[in-house]
DNA sequence: CTGTTAGCGCATTCAT
DNA sequence: ATGAATGCGCTAACAG
């Protein structure tokens, strides 16, 4: 008895080919579906491949046709809520269309992003989505970030980059929502940030913008902007703004992974909210909506989705067809206000 | 002038040994760092690998090794919360290990699941980490699930299946759970849940034993098990738990990504929380703790990691090595019952 | 309709 | 210390 293959695995073309008693390129015809081939080659061929169980070999097509198929996702963390949603939506996308998805966190460092990056071109991926921490491209990356391989930004643009972008008006929800604070009559706006994040730098501007048009100076004071690797970081935050601050009538809390913690450290500092103080912040939850905190709302399936669509359109142009700064595509998602309970109107003082 | 490739990418080993003015084997001698090379030779490959930007062919280099450096995590939906968490855990474990991670997500469907396991197995993942719907295995995918490639389950095991596995103590956290609510005094017990995913079917034995245990009958209309494709899910769980049974006294969830919209439902319902029901649920939040909602804790990030470590491990392991089945490597995590405020003690009935 | 052949880019053995 | 040559598994152009 012939020795057998161990396993269904490993078969190659070469294996069906022998045991359908025709050519490799044949048995390539009926997997590949094109040329021409008898009704009966391409039974035999079937058979062989039903009997052995092959499966081509994704690596050796990939060398071989330039394309992985794969597509890549880089975020500053998986956990975190947004990113979670956006990848979710990107897996859907990306899967329904054939394509596999590679993620990789920086954990926000920019030597990871770096990092990742660089393995991803050397593996050939066809795209690859990316929130950037980068502010500026030092020249010594210039060639990674402006690869053939495409990229599609999500949350922020890098300046001078030329580059597809899907993000939400971080600018226009702060400002909003900004508007509507005063509009309760709060003067003493306290806002909670991590300046890392491209995102919250807008997001600021959004605040300064509003209190500007209103003619409101802004009190740097009541800015805290502290970088996210701090445990409690919240509740950090929260004290070194009340500390500084006790005339502070309402919070904005401009990146979403610090709302828990501070809903923590204000019911330890058995602050009631809207009663002692006004509390606002990014991204709904289902936390939220329970506990009446008005929010501005973004999309994260929207722009997971819209991201990847691009990204597989990217994958598929002609490499060649250099024109792709004649058709950038930029798409900025409005934000929702969501207005719960969570902001009091302040009396006029009389 | 002679013709420049466009861009740095593209290059192979061939352009560097070029321009260094070697054969391509001496250049693969430095890259590789194996065998030996003139130190100035060595100084030229290095200069023109510089100049050229030249960066390995990962496809390339995965067929020649027959190692592809990826692992890949397969979930039911990987913007759950816990899975997001699991993921994360991976990701970083996997990254530091020089790995890259590719993620799938199977929407609770289980032709979905084979689908990716067939696409990974042909795209010739080094290991995969697979939370699967599967109560055991159909004889056509037996080669899937008991190929080369190892597979790391988590959550729950597939009967006579051989594999590693990683799990929380479905059954008795259900159980410890369920003896609290006796403990109080509670005899209705509610139970909602999911019975799709095996994690679940566990724990639902765990609260029969329990009762069991106690000599307590289960009242099977207090178990209310609904397949998750529904909207509002939690909501119509709880309208049908409470219609059929009024006089329940307290609530077990079986699955986390019910329990905020029970907790809305509840809300509208205008029942408070310990007062007019208890409520206790799977998997902690901040907004559990916010809200003092006791919680059967698992640890998403320790199963993440272990998987990711056992993945990483398996995937080195000489193949032949099929003494496999001797040294299964399986592990159950307790879990950890959070007590705090959202069951209520009854009095007895006088 | 079918088989032969030549790479894709890399790692490695063998000869020098 | 170095170069030539082979093959990983697949696709596709070419020849018959």
């Amino acid at each position: 008895m012939p020795m057998m293959k161990s396993n269904g695995d490993n078969m190659t073309i070469e294996d069906v080919a022998v045991e359908a008693k025709v050519s490799r390129s044949t048995v390539g015809r009926v997997i590949g579906n094109y040329g021409s081939v008898s009704e009966n080659s391409r039974k035999r061929v079937q058979a062989a491949i039903e009997k052995l169980h092959y499966s081509p070999n994704a690596v050796a097509q990939s060398l071989r046709n330039r394309r992985t198929n794969t597509i890549a996702v880089v975020v500053g963390s998986v956990s975190n809520r947004f990113f979670s949603k956006v990848i979710g939506a990107i897996e859907n996308e990306v899967a329904n269309s054939g394509y596999s998805l590679l993620i990789c966190s920086t954990n926000e460092d920019l030597k990871t992003e770096v990092r990742h990056l660089r393995s991803l071109l050397s593996r050939r991926v066809d795209a690859v989505i990316l929130s950037s921490l980068q502010e500026s491209i030092p020249p010594s990356e210039l060639g990674l970030y402006n690869s053939e391989i495409p990229i599609i930004y999500i949350d922020s643009a890098i300046p001078n980059v030329c580059h597809d972008l899907i993000e939400s008006a971080n600018y226009e929800g702060t400002y909003e929502a900004t508007e509507y604070l005063l509009s309760l009559g709060h003067r003493k706006i306290g806002v909670l940030m991590t300046s890392l994040f491209p995102t919250v730098r807008q997001r600021v501007e959004g605040y300064r913008g509003a209190l500007a048009a209103h003619g409101m100076p802004c009190d740097e004071k009541l800015i805290v902007d502290q970088q996210p690797w701090m445990k409690n970081l919240g509740r950090q935050m929260l004290q070194e703004l009340l500390v500084l601050n006790d005339e502070v009538t309402a919070i904005l809390i401009l990146n979403n992974n610090l709302c828990d913690d501070v809903l923590l450290g204000l019911r330890d500092l058995k602050k009631r909210i809207p009663d002692d103080i006004s509390l606002m912040t990014w991204d709904d939850t289902a936390m939220n909506d329970l506990l009446g905190i008005t929010t501005i709302a973004q999309f994260p399936e929207l722009i997971g989705k819209t991201a990847a669509i691009q990204a597989i359109r990217r994958s598929q142009e002609s490499n060649n067809s250099k024109q792709k700064e004649q058709n950038l595509y930029i798409r900025t998602l409005k934000t929702e206000l969501r207005i719960r309970t969570s902001c009091k109107a302040l009396q006029p003082k009389v």
